[in-house]
DNA sequence: AGCACGTTATACCTTTGCGGTATGACGAGA
DNA sequence: TCTCGTCATACCGCAAAGGTATAACGTGCT
C-alpha cells in the first residue's frame, strides 16, 4: 500500500464517482479503477460498492476513508515540519519540564517572553529527564527543563545553568534524624537511599555519590524509582532516606520530613538544547530563564 | 512522496548503512540510494550525511525519523482496522456519551457487561451528540448515547430508548418563576429561550418546539450553544430560560434554580447504533443498558 | 607504502506497473 | 428505443523502480 492508493481512495471516496474524481486528480479513470482494485485486494477488504450507475462506501469504506484522511494530513504535517526545520523556522518553541521541580521558575517566564514575541507559541510537555533527553535528540523538543548539567556535558547539547538549590535530606518520620533541625550527611552514612533510575533522571546516581563523597560517604542504594512522588512514597514507606532539592518539599506525604543536610549542598539545574542552529527565539528564551532564575535567588 | 520512501529511509536511518538496510529490505543498494535521495529532493532537505565509510542522520534527518516511524505506524494500524472490521472482530467497544447526561447511568451498565465479557475492553469517548452521530457514521463509535430518538431515525441508525426523564425548567433566580415550586410551561411563553445548536445536539430545536407546541407556547429562542454548562451559565447570566432534562440540575450555578414543569414532560434518552452488522457484544452491551435503565425508574 | 575489503555512487540494463486511449457492458431517463 | 453517462476491460507506451557491474573512495592491516 502506498499513500497513493489511499490518495485516490479518498477522492473517488468523496466524489463517489471515478470519473469526477479522476478529473480532479488530473489522471484518467482507469487507472483510478485498477489502483482502486488493488487497494482492495491487498487489503482483502471491498472499500467501495459499485452499481454501473453510482458508487457508495461499504461500511468498511467509510472507516476507511477517515483514517485515510488523517494519514494524509499527518503525512502532510510531516513533510512541511521538516521544511520548517530545515529553513531554521519557528513559530513554536517545545519545551520539556519536570513538574515536580520546575513548577516555580516555568511559569515566570512565560509571560516575560510572551511579551518579546507575541507570535511564537510555547508548549509544554512534562516529561521526566530522560525522556526528554531523547526527545531533544529526535528534535521533537526545542529545550529541557533537565536538572543536573553532567548527564548533558556527556550527550554534547548545549546548556545553561538556571538556578541552584539547596538540597534536602527526605527522611521517614520515625528515624531519629527526623527529631532534629538539620541533618549531618555523616549520619546518614548507615542508611539505605532511595534513588532515581538512569532510564528516567540520567546523572542522579552519579550526583548523588559525588555529593555524598564530599562528607565521606558512600551510599548504600537500595532502590530506584522513576518519579519524585514515588520516590517520596519509598521514603515514606520507611524503605530509606533521599537526597533532594528542595522543590520536592511540595510533595507532601504524611509520614515523610525534609530536613537541610550539613555541610550544605547546592544542586544546580540547568536547561539544554541541542548545539546546532539555534534559532533567536530560543536564546532569547534561555536569556529570560537565566534572567529569572538569578532573581529568584 | 511514498510510503515506500519513508520505509527506505526508516531502514538505511535505523541501520546507518545503506547496504545493511539494503540485505534487510531484500532490495539491492543502488535503488535504496536512488529512492532516498529522491526523497531528500523532493523534500529540499538533507537528511542524511555520508561520508564514503559511514552514514549519520542530519538534525532533520532525526526527527524526520520519528516522524516517519510514527506515519508508518499509523499505516499500519489503519490497514489492521479495516481488516478487523472486515472479518467482524470486536476486541473492543468504542461507546460515545455525553457526560453530563448519562453520568449516572453509564458506569453502572460497565461493571455488568465487563462481568459478561471480560475480554473486551470499553472505550468511552465524551462527546456531543453531533460528534457522535458523525463518529458513528464513519465507525469510530460503536454506540453512542445520543438522547433524542428523532434525530437518531432520520438518520438510519438503529435505536433503543432507555430511560426517560422528567424535564426541568432551568430559570434565573430573580426570574419571579423562581419562586413557585413548579413552573407551568404557559408562563414561559414570554420568556426567552436557550437552546442548544444543531451542530452539536441536533433535534433539541425540534424537541423544544415541539415540547412548547403542547402547552400552546411558541418558544422564542434567544440563542443557541454548544454545551450544557454554557447553557446553564446563559441562563444564569439572565439571558433567558431553558428546558432541561433531570440531569443536568447537576450543574449547579448560583444564580440559577430548576423547577419541575406542569403539565410534565418526560424526555426520553437513546442508544443508538449501526445497523449494519451489529456484534454479538454491541447487542449484549445494549440489553445491559435498557436492562439498567429500566431498573432505575 | 601497498593491498584487501568495506563503504556509497554511477552507469546501464531489465522489468514492473502506472497512466493513457479506445472500447465494451450496462443502467437511467427521455 | 436511443442517447448519454457510468464503471470495467484490453492494450499500449513509457516512466520509474529494481538489478548487475563497477567505479570511487576510506580504513585498516601487513
Amino acid at each position: 500500500m502506498e499513500l497513493r492508493h489511499l490518495r485516490y481512495f479518498v477522492s473517488v471516496a468523496e466524489a463517489l464517482s471515478f470519473t469526477q474524481a479522476a478529473k480532479e486528480l488530473h489522471t484518467a479513470q482507469p487507472s483510478l479503477t485498477r489502483q482502486i482494485k488493488s487497494l482492495e485486494n491487498e487489503l482483502g477488504v471491498q472499500l467501495l460498492h459499485r452499481t454501473k450507475q453510482q458508487v457508495t462506501l461499504t461500511d468498511e469504506g467509510r472507516s476507511f476513508l477517515a483514517d485515510s484522511k488523517r494519514l494524509l494530513a499527518i503525512a502532510a504535517e510531516t513533510v512541511e515540519a521538516v521544511r520548517r526545520r530545515h529553513r531554521g523556522e519557528v513559530r513554536a518553541l517545545n519545551i520539556g519540564y519536570v513538574s515536580n521541580l520546575f513548577y516555580d521558575l516555568l511559569p515566570r517566564t512565560l509571560a516575560s517572553f510572551r511579551q518579546s514575541f507575541p507570535s511564537i507559541s510555547i508548549n509544554l510537555f512534562d516529561m521526566s529527564c530522560g525522556d526528554q533527553f531523547r526527545a531533544l535528540d529526535e528534535g521533537r523538543l526545542d529545550l529541557g527543563f533537565v536538572g543536573l548539567h553532567e548527564p548533558i556535558a556527556l550527550r554534547g547539547f548545549e546548556f545553561r545553568t538556571i538556578a541552584s538549590y539547596k538540597t534536602f535530606a527526605a527522611l521517614p518520620k520515625n528515624n531519629p534524624l527526623a527529631a532534629k533541625t538539620r541533618v549531618e550527611l555523616k549520619a546518614l552514612a548507615p542508611m539505605f537511599f532511595i534513588g532515581m533510575s538512569e532510564g528516567s533522571y540520567p546523572g542522579y546516581r552519579s550526583w548523588l555519590t559525588r555529593t555524598c563523597d564530599r562528607a565521606g560517604v558512600t551510599p548504600k542504594v537500595l532502590q530506584d524509582v522513576d518519579l519524585e512522588r514515588t520516590m517520596i512514597q519509598a521514603v515514606g514507606a520507611g524503605l530509606g532516606v533521599a537526597l533532594v532539592p528542595e522543590q520536592v518539599k511540595k510533595l507532601k506525604h504524611e509520614n515523610v520530613v525534609f530536613r537541610p543536610v550539613t555541610p550544605a549542598v547546592t544542586t544546580e539545574a540547568c536547561v539544554a538544547w541541542k548545539g546546532e542552529n539555534p534559532s533567536a527565539p530560543l536564546q532569547a528564551y534561555v536569556e529570560i530563564v537565566e534572567h529569572v532564575g538569578r532573581s529568584m535567588r
